[in-house]
DNA sequence: GTTGCTTATGTTTTCACTAACATAAATTCA
DNA sequence: TGAATTTATGTTAGTGAAAACATAAGCAAC
């Protein structure tokens, strides 16, 4: 008892001793009431709250993580915020961390490995459970230090290549062959072609070039492209769309690499009164729920966003399959038919 | 150097103590490497880098920050990411704690008190440098809790009321009274209002509160209000309108609490051939970069969402007027006029 | 009533790192 | 040239909590 005294307590924030004092009970007691484990009866469990209530104690998760390794916390790298897209996966994330108790830290690498590299080292600093990357496409000291710390890591969002542990989204490349298979069978010969963060955005760039295969195997031809080097939004869509059209190129369907960008088209057409899908039809990519309130539905690939985060989450926190091979979940597209009128 | 061996190392990952032996030098010099202070002589450290590269080290910020309380995070509490507003304020506070080396741990409380106390006190069980809340409503023991460690906390968003320190946003009051005094000056008399998170939203509730209050004491009425207990979004605008205006009331302005809202009300206008504003005028908040994209410019208040994020983070990273006096950060608004035609 | 299990609490040691202090070589300055 | 300063590195003593281990009371079964 005397040991754990310190009977001149420096000014600094109480400690789990300082509450032990006053509940009557050892430091390690305490630490049994904060965790919520072992075995501690009921009226020690009040004493020991009240008193550190009285106090303003916090619970101190640097010290007990010191060598743990599996602190309650999630290393998140998103590419941006600026796209919804990422937005909902953060939300999805965040909503099953929630749930057990766990903390995403996160960082925007702007879609730059080199910053992603640098997220990643710093998330690692923490200790956290497990890690959260974007793409299948990391620098190799990335694929090195996860694979050396052996921390639990999803990839998310693509699962056309070789993830590490395990990746959870949808085949990118599929998606836009799908898109390509279904405008054909609408009919469509002459395509165009709308992006945004030119080079950067992996993701869009495997959809399109499968869509541009689909296209041209079929004897079909992308007439056009337009792709902007700044994120993507409606506004950058509009004029992308106003662009291409300018040009001598007719195309009689546009490829958007989401839906900001079609939605943006979609405006742009409405403004000029170029009638959808008559003069020309439109479509994205995501799905988003806005789409629902345009006046006129938009061909789309629904990608299911928040489920994506959901279950990469859940699956970085669990240790269940832990050690088992590289996994890939595949998560269910599908094609938004837009209006025909 | 005997002392600091531990010939039996066991297989746990390595430390500084591991990196140390292999440069050559003692613990402390790791030490200073990984933190970039102190004297490091050019060759001692690249030897160290080289050390911890090749047996993959990663500085463990838990071990350090045992005592500091000023570690590199930052808690942040935002009400959801299902509005693009909080996403962009996250956008602000990332951008520029990115900046100073600092990394947000965040939670979404859905709107809820309750649900943000319990986040502080996880939060500031990482001993973060910082805090950042929104708005200036909060349970008793977040404002106990917050004096009693000292944490610096920013409260975003709203400035009408007593921040606990620092508070940066805009008055929520003054932009509903002053969208009333606007769209009175364009001469409308019968208003109507749609809403969404009934009940939750303390902020929308201001703006209308005052808007309302601006708008009768002029002599002209709310005719109709709508608020639905949902998030907002575009969809939930169509709807909301779509009920508003099936009512009996005939209102010739409609203020919605935001633009998705707003943006909805304007396609269901579009698509159900209402005249905007001839018909109807449409009047949302916060100036959200979509609306550029619109086939029409409807009236919005121009709130600076990454500002505020970006503001609050670089005052709660920045020791500077610590101690000082609560202060009240107002970041400008402007109203945006709508399209007349 | 002794054995063995569950419940409940305490003691000791360890975790990986940093602050504070100590030492000493190299450099500047008078 | 010797004192003062700057640069560079090492040593010692914590930091707050949790794992591992120890102890003991209560109770059931035999």
């Amino acid at each position: 008892m005397a040991k754990q005294t310190g009977q001149d307590r420096r000014s600094g924030p109480p400690t789990m001793t300082d509450v032990a004092q006053i509940a009557g009970v050892s430091q390690m007691t305490v630490s049994r009431v904060m965790r919520g484990e072992g075995y501690i009866s009921a009226a020690v469990r009040d004493q020991v709250r009240a008193a550190a209530s009285e106090i303003g104690y916090i619970h101190n998760r640097l010290a007990g993580g010191i060598s743990a390794y599996d602190n309650p916390l999630v290393g998140v790298v998103l590419p941006t915020l600026q796209n919804r897209v990422f937005t909902e996966v953060l939300a999805g994330i965040s909503d099953t961390l929630d749930e057990k108790g766990l903390r995403p830290v996160f960082g925007v690498s702007e879609y730059s490995l080199e910053t992603e590299k640098d997220m990643v080292f710093d998330l690692l600093s923490w200790r956290p459970r497990g890690l959260i990357l974007s793409g299948l496409e990391h620098t190799d000291e990335v694929r090195r230090i996860v694979r050396k710390t052996g921390v639990r890591t999803a990839e998310i969002m693509d699962i056309d290549g070789d993830p590490m542990s395990a990746c959870f989204g949808f085949s990118q490349e599929a998606a836009g062959a799908e898109m390509a298979r279904y405008l054909l069978s609408r009919g469509y010969r002459q395509f165009g072609y709308v992006g945004s963060y030119s080079g950067l955005d992996l993701r869009a760039l495997k959809r399109f070039e499968a869509f541009a295969a689909t296209v041209q195997a079929a004897g079909a031809q992308i007439l056009a492209e337009r792709v902007a080097h700044e994120p993507s939004s409606m506004l950058v869509g509009r004029q992308l769309t106003n662009e291409i059209l300018g040009q001598n190129s007719q195309p009689e369907v546009l490829y958007y690499s989401n839906d900001d960008l079609a939605a943006g088209g979609l405006m742009h057409c409405l403004a000029k009164g170029i009638g959808v899908p008559k003069d020309l039809a439109i479509a994205g990519c995501n799905g988003l729920d806005f789409l629902d309130a345009l006046p006129m539905r938009i061909t789309t690939t629904k990608t299911p966003r928040f489920e994506i985060g959901a279950a990469a989450a859940a699956w970085v926190t669990t240790g269940d399959n832990a050690g088992a091979q590289a996994q890939r979940q595949s998560l269910e597209t599908t094609i938004i038919e837009g209006d025909t009128a």
